[in-house]
RNA sequence: GCGGAAGUAGCUCAGUUGGUAGAGCAUCAGCCUUCCAAGCUGAGGGUCGCGAGUUCGAGCCUCGUCUUCCGCUCCA
């Protein structure tokens, strides 16, 4: 079976067995928005929940907290996301090409300019020592032309910008006959305006009422509360703050199944330090959160380090860690070094001192910030991806059917286990009933009784249940029931006064999070 | 946003030149009892993605629209 193949199984069986389905089905869905079923919403808590411990718990200097999804909009001109993700966008019709319509008209006013410096130079290699470069410039006809068009198509721009005035833009794309550098035409669509973030108004009566934005990511809510955390909690740098979160990206393409989607979750931790420390715990929490995927036991080989050439406007160093997909590596997690851009843009928007007073150097500084952030969508979707098999199975030596299988790791699979009886009379579903009332406080469990014990196997493979529990006849004599393993379809006898000590083991977190 | 393909029951799909919507699996109830699905009996479930149009008549033809997948494009 291929990737693609397997990909589109994958979809079909999250949504058959109740993981994931599309947004308001009975209306048609809603494009790239995905809702967590039953056994979905388990698995998600599950991995949210290793994460918090892996971070809050067993890190002395780490706390968490859960701010608001709306925020002052002046977060987000501090944070950079008005200004940088509001872009006017421009397709030629015949190159399917999409540009940014300001750096095409940047590019033209730089060729113009470029026009301009080439006469001068004629003007030097023409008049060798006698040049006087300011008379050239002043009095030169086509160097004046020049310079006189690019002075005027950047006032054009500007203005046209800053107004948000973008069929203005278009004529002045069309006026300077601006041609596609793939398909060389004039074919141009409107000029359109893509903001990434998602806005909504507060205030109940329209005329009073303000703009706001759903956050575009959860960090700019720790930031904010940097300060607040820092003091009440008896916080010395280095120290961190975590957050798991809802945040919204008004994405141009949204696709992939629950890898892109326009709302989705994150979960965040944003680490203080010292400025000039910031590449140590860089590279601490490269390896440290690489360490916690691999502790999920889906194998080593499947992640691995992006480093980004290319970095974003407030980072100094930048990585991912990658998974690979059915669709190929892909970015599950982000560790990026913020610098003092956050917390220094907020001091100056918010006019308030965001310093740490540091008592063993006696100074005052603004703290750099490493950041981790991991999708939560795309981790369960790593899960669920890796976890899909289908098998044949093997009877007395013979091929005898085949079953398919979530391999989901133990301690964040949906349901633990199953207790079933293996046949519906005897006494045998009162002997079940009276294990599971004993089992299912600490654990997810279910109880089945119909059809036939094998297809209660298979029903348990196809959500991901590690561990069926099954009561015999001998049950009835000894007190002892089998564990059947997901896994290996193996089963082993054990007294029915030790299961509850067998699942502790095998499905805790403890046990992951024990391997950090 | 552009191009290609698709949309019929929970899932996988069939449905002839346009003529009363089907199968398998799944689900539910009952019977049977057997440690790895597919034993028997019965039941529920679909305005064929949605909306127009052509037609005496549309799951099928035409147009629009929504959604999904693939390829571009974009991506803090």
């Amino acid at each position: 079976m291929n990737q693609e193949e397997l990909f589109k199984k994958l979809i079909a069986h999250s949504k058959e067995y109740g993981y994931i389905f599309p947004s308001s089905e009975i209306y048609d869905g809603l494009s790239a928005v995905y809702d967590y079923g039953q056994y979905g919403s388990e698995l998600k808590n599950n991995i949210k929940r290793y994460w918090w411990e892996a971070m809050v718990r067993l890190n002395e200097n780490i706390v968490g907290i859960d701010a608001a999804i709306f925020m002052h909009p002046r977060t987000w001109e501090a944070s950079g996301h008005v200004g940088a993700f509001n872009d006017p966008l421009i397709d030629n019709k015949d190159s399917k090409k999409r540009y940014r319509a300001d750096a095409l008209l940047e590019e033209h006013i730089a060729k113009l300019e470029e026009k301009a410096e080439k006469e001068v130079k004629k003007g030097r290699k023409k008049f060798g020592d006698t040049f006087d470069e300011t008379q050239f410039r002043a009095t030169n006809p086509n160097v004046q032309r020049s310079a006189a068009k690019a002075d005027e198509v950047r006032r054009r721009m500007v203005e046209a910008l800053t107004k948000n005035d973008l069929e203005s833009v278009r004529q002045l794309i069309l006026d300077c006959e601006i041609v596609c550098p793939i398909s060389g035409t004039r074919n141009w669509t409107e000029v359109r305006q893509f903001n990434l973030m998602f806005e909504t108004k507060i205030g109940s009566v329209s005329d009073e009422s303000s703009t706001l934005y759903l956050r575009p990511e959860t960090a700019q809510g720790i930031f904010v509360n940097f300060l607040n955390v820092q003091k009440t909690g008896r916080m010395k740098v280095p120290f961190g703050i975590a957050q798991i979160g809802k945040a919204f990206r008004n994405e141009i393409v949204a696709r992939q199944f629950i890898f892109r989607m326009r709302e989705f979750e994150q979960m965040e931790m944003q680490f203080f330090v010292r400025p000039g420390e910031e590449m140590k715990w860089y590279e601490y929490w490269k390896a440290a959160r690489l360490k916690w995927h691999q502790t999920l036991g889906m194998g080593d080989a499947n992640y691995r380090y992006h480093d980004h050439d290319k970095l974003a406007h407030y980072a100094n160093a930048a990585c991912d860690i990658e998974f690979r997909f059915p669709f190929g590596f892909k970015e599950l997690e982000g560790i990026h070094s913020r610098t003092d851009f956050d917390l220094g843009n907020h001091q100056k928007f918010s006019g308030r001192k965001l310093q740490y007073f540091d008592p063993e150097t006696s100074e005052s500084y603004v703290p750099y910030v490493v950041e981790t952030s991991v999708g939560v969508d795309r981790l369960v979707l790593s899960v669920l991806a890796n976890s899909y098999s289908e098998e044949k199975v093997q009877k007395d030596g013979e091929e005898s059917g085949d079953r398919v299988v979530l391999r989901i790791p133990a301690p964040i699979a949906p349901v633990k286990l199953a207790v079933l009886p293996l046949v519906k009379k005897d006494g045998l579903p009162e002997k079940a009933r009276e294990i599971l009332a004993n089992l299912k406080y600490d654990f997810s469990c279910q109880y089945d009784e119909k059809d036939s014990i094998g297809k209660r196997y298979r029903r348990q493979d196809a959500i991901g249940t590690p561990f069926c529990i099954t009561v015999d006849h001998q049950s009835l004599e000894d007190n002892t029931v089998t564990i059947r393993y997901r896994d290996s379809m193996e089963q082993e006898r054990v007294a029915i006064g030790s299961l509850h000590g067998i699942m502790s083991e095998k499905v805790s977190l403890r046990s992951l999070l024990g391997k950090l």
